[in-house]
DNA sequence: ACCTTTAATCAACACCGTGTACATTTACTT
DNA sequence: AAGTAAATGTACACGGTGTTGATTAAAGGT
């Protein structure tokens, strides 16, 4: 139902400027960027950008937006008993395989607007969002039957989720992973395990 | 010898723009300022401005070192028999007086410019600063002959000293602090103590 | 108090990025 | 193949930037 026919010049100018947009992010960061930096890279008249943002920080806002709406969108399609399922035969959890794939295909814009040259602010909201969607809502579930498999690595992850500070180890680590496909991704998320009083989490280590 | 005799012309002119530049950092931060801005609400000639700076990169790049060269300044005149003999005589320690006068002269931009609406690149620069100058150098020979006392309060200091994400805690600390005279603070500062391989920052309860 | 030095002012300038408008061309959709 | 809508090209007004040169005002030295 959310799938309007969209205008292919649409998609290809928006995709094409926001590559553009995340390849200079990267060599310039946000403020040394000009829309006609942008529109001259991307290859498109400077007008035709204004037929779809606003300005550069309109740009910025609704790349971020989208990313954490699509993410929100997965994540209402959680069905505990497929996960439990999932689970039992020891399977990729289905929504978490979307999941990684949305973000392996967002993965360039992500690692850069986390990065050093990126938005401190998004750091802020992705911590909002994870906290808000993935650590309240599913690795409760996801670990409700699974109480045994101590936990032996993470200090630093733990570290990641609890502190709003350590994001960059988040980013490092899910950037090391990334290399592995989202199948193998969902698989090592699917092992993540939530202990007692909202203060320990852990990898399993296999 | 370092006191060349300067115009007042540009210490008033420098003192306005410095001001104003704060005010307009706390109102709009650093991106939305403009020159015309800051010499507008400075009451000076825009043209002024440049006689001074190469741009609002060059001021707040300037404002920024200027405070850590003063600083740093004031540092190298430590004397540890002087703090010895003060520590005796539990008197505060004469160049963190300085230091803390100094500190307060400068605080309203140094709040700003470590606030949200202030210059992330900062914290890291002061933490470095405060990394090489006061933790390698002051604060052992502060602490050289005391070597009782265990600390008893500031896990939350001792994270802010150790870990850069945190150094808004210091700031918030420092404020709250600044109420007092800078008489009063270094007599509080002179207080801290430093633990073993550089692991452990205390502050005496009295 | 005078004289010299130099900071500050004023007006004007070229340059560049922005955002908008409109007529025209191109390329999707059906 | 025709209709629709996106993209282009061009031009414009606006505002911020940084510089220049002549002029005024206010410091500092004697």
């Amino acid at each position: 139902m959310a799938d309007q026919k969209v205008d292919r010049r649409i998609t290809r100018t928006k995709r094409m400027i926001r590559d553009a947009f995340t390849q200079l992010l990267e060599e310039k960061g946000f403020e040394g960027i000009t829309v006609r930096d942008i529109t001259g890279k991307a290859d498109i008249n400077r007008g035709t950008f204004y037929l779809h943002y606003d300005s550069k920080y309109d740009l910025l806002e609704k790349s971020e937006t989208e990313i954490l709406a699509e993410m929100s969108g997965i994540l209402k399609k959680i069905n505990p008993n497929i996960i439990i399922h999932s689970q039992a035969h020891n399977e990729p959890i289905p929504f978490l395989v979307t999941l990684f794939e949305m973000i392996k295909k967002n993965s360039e814009f992500m690692t850069v607007i986390l990065g050093s040259k990126g938005n401190p602010l998004f750091q802020v909201k992705l911590k909002n969002f994870i906290k808000d969607n993935f650590l309240s809502n599913i690795l409760p579930q996801v670990i409700k039957q699974s109480k045994n498999d101590p936990f032996l690595v993470p200090l630093d992850y733990l570290m990641a989720y609890i502190s709003s500070a350590h994001l960059g180890v988040i980013q490092q680590w899910l950037e090391s992973k990334m290399q592995q496909t989202p199948r193998e991704m969902a698989l090592i998320l699917s092992n993540i395990t939530f202990y007692g009083p909202a203060h320990i989490v852990g990898i399993r280590k296999d």
